[in-house]
RNA sequence: GGCAGCAUAGCCAAGUGGUAAGGCAGAGGUCUGCAAAACCUUUAUCCCCGGUUCAAAUCCGGGUGUUGCCUCCA
């Protein structure tokens, strides 16, 4: 079986068919960064990043690049505001990014390219555009020739007649159709800018990826990343800029993550109604969002709500627990040999469901009803008086390995401080004394302090409520 | 006005032709000194109306509701 892909291109789901033997090239596209990240923005870094995992754990080297857009009109309005120049901010908040998209589980780029390090070639795409007369400058400004490009409203699915007709797109007297878009902005007042053929200015927003995925990843790629909301009008522009310069494909297959909503309203930046990662992962383990976000398949919208965050909270609990008591109980195991066989077997098979459910379209949600169905699995088998090493490990194995292509895991390295551990080792003595008034009070104690206790026949156990 | 998506139990959510996964919450039971955890049992004919088919949540037509894109936005 092979990995299935829909593709917003096509409307289809396709098999996935690399350029290049055992490769994958993907180019997600980054966030805007004069602010902190908001759950909007995690959904893709999140979503994609399993993607990336996913490939790679089917055997297949991924060169993953994903970008900063470090020049705009929102970061320059930002460093106007708080009086610091716009690298300045954009250094701030990528580093702020990486922070939290790494609490989140996901893995760096190979590459994280930015707009500013990247000017030459920017300027040097523009410039060939022109040349093929695909663009135009007026004024300082540089226009792409949406109309010449055959083909523009293939990603969207929309006619370039129809755009014209619902368009609110300003007519700006620069340019010669209103459907034109600006690849160079000539330099405001007050505006950072750089050098270019056709004066000051800076790029405009489309042309940086085009620009930066050929040069990391080459004319043609495998995956094309983002949100649902750039399939129009970014990624349909940049499919412009690439294949207007390189007559080739820009990418093969192009993924496109669903909304996030806030009580069923759409988050963004502009409505205000922003939730921000930083302050989630304050209250709530990080895996916890990471969790909720693959529990619905990428392509639908979710609704994020605290209770909804709490739910899932509860359920991962479920497995944590599982695993948990899984480790626990190894130490009390044999080397039983009788019927390992068969646990084993139940075991590998959910392994093949796994890959079977995230090989159709990334469906994590079905995928992590297979982890719930292996949780059952080692709680059933949990139940059996003996059991054996090599059961209980090829029961934590599994989880280690399918959550680790989630980007998450199950083990915790917590530690107890001295007191606790002290109040631990009494309620233990006072239950061996039958003392029950002294073992509860003692558990009420510690559940004050944030410390759940469990007696199993394996001893007493504690964890962090 | 144009183009799409979605509508599955109290809540969340898989499932695109063969008679409804999983999770949260709830109820009853087993286990336990009591708990906790776990296990067992229990809660839906899939928005409505037609049609195709031996068979539809799943395909087709119509309707209702809802969301998004067409404008900076993940």
């Amino acid at each position: 079986m092979n990995i299935q892909i829909y593709n917003t291109l096509t409307r289809k789901k396709e098999t996935f068919v690399p350029l290049e033997e055992g490769k994958v090239k993907m180019y997600v596209c980054g966030p805007t960064v004069y602010n902190y990240i908001h759950i909007g923005n995690a959904r893709p870094a999140i979503v994609f990043d399993t993607v990336r995992r996913y490939f790679g754990y089917r055997g297949y080297d991924v060169k993953y690049v994903s970008n900063f857009t470090d020049v705009d009109d929102k970061l320059i309005r930002a460093a106007n505001q708080l009086g610091e120049d716009v690298p300045a901010i954009a250094d701030r908040f990528i580093n702020a990014y990486h922070e939290d998209v790494s609490a989140l589980g996901c893995q760096k780029a190979n590459v994280h390219p930015r707009v500013m390090e990247n000017m030459g070639i920017i300027i040097d795409f523009i410039s060939q555009l022109i040349e093929k007369g695909y663009a135009y400058e007026s004024e300082g400004d540089v226009y792409f020739r949406t109309r010449k490009f055959d083909g523009y409203g293939k990603l969207s699915h929309q006619s370039i007649d129809d755009l014209q007709v619902g368009a609110r797109i300003e007519v700006g007297d620069k340019k010669q159709d209103d459907l034109d878009f600006a690849l160079w902005k000539a330099v405001k007042e007050g505006e950072i800018y750089w050098e270019s053929p056709w004066g000051l200015g800076r790029p405009g927003w489309h042309i940086e990826c085009s620009a930066m995925a050929k040069k990391y990843l080459g004319e043609t790629i495998d995956i094309h990343a983002g949100g649902q909301d750039l399939t129009f009008p970014h990624h349909e522009n940049e499919i412009a800029q690439t294949e207007a310069l390189t007559g080739k494909p820009f990418a093969n297959y192009w993924m496109h993550n669903g909304y996030i909503n806030i009580d069923n309203e759409k988050m963004s930046k502009s409505l205000g109604n922003f939730v921000l990662v930083h302050e989630i992962i304050k209250k709530h383990n990080p895996q916890v969002l990471r969790f909720f976000m693959l529990s619905v398949h990428y392509r639908n919208p979710i609704n994020y709500s605290e209770e909804l965050l709490e739910s899932t909270k509860a359920a991962l609990e479920r497995l944590t627990t599982s695993y948990q008591n899984l480790k626990h109980r190894k130490e009390a195991s044999t080397n039983l040999t009788d019927n390992n066989h068969e646990w084993l077997n139940k075991i590998a098979a959910s392994r093949e469901q796994f890959i079977e459910a995230m090989d159709d379209d990334f469906n994590t949600a079905k995928a992590i009803s297979v982890l719930f169905d292996l949780s059952k699995l080692a709680n059933y088998y949990l139940l059996e008086k003996n059991t054996a090493v090599e059961v209980i490990d090829a029961f934590t194995n599994q989880f280690d390995e399918l959550f680790l292509v989630l980007g998450m895991t199950l083990e915790s390295e917590e530690l107890l401080d001295e007191e606790i551990d002290t109040l631990i080792e009494k309620r233990i003595q006072a239950r061996k004394d039958r003392n029950f008034q002294l073992s509860d009070q003692i558990r009420d104690q510690l559940k004050d302090m944030n410390i759940i206790l469990e007696d199993t026949p394996q001893g007493t156990r504690w964890k962090r409520g």
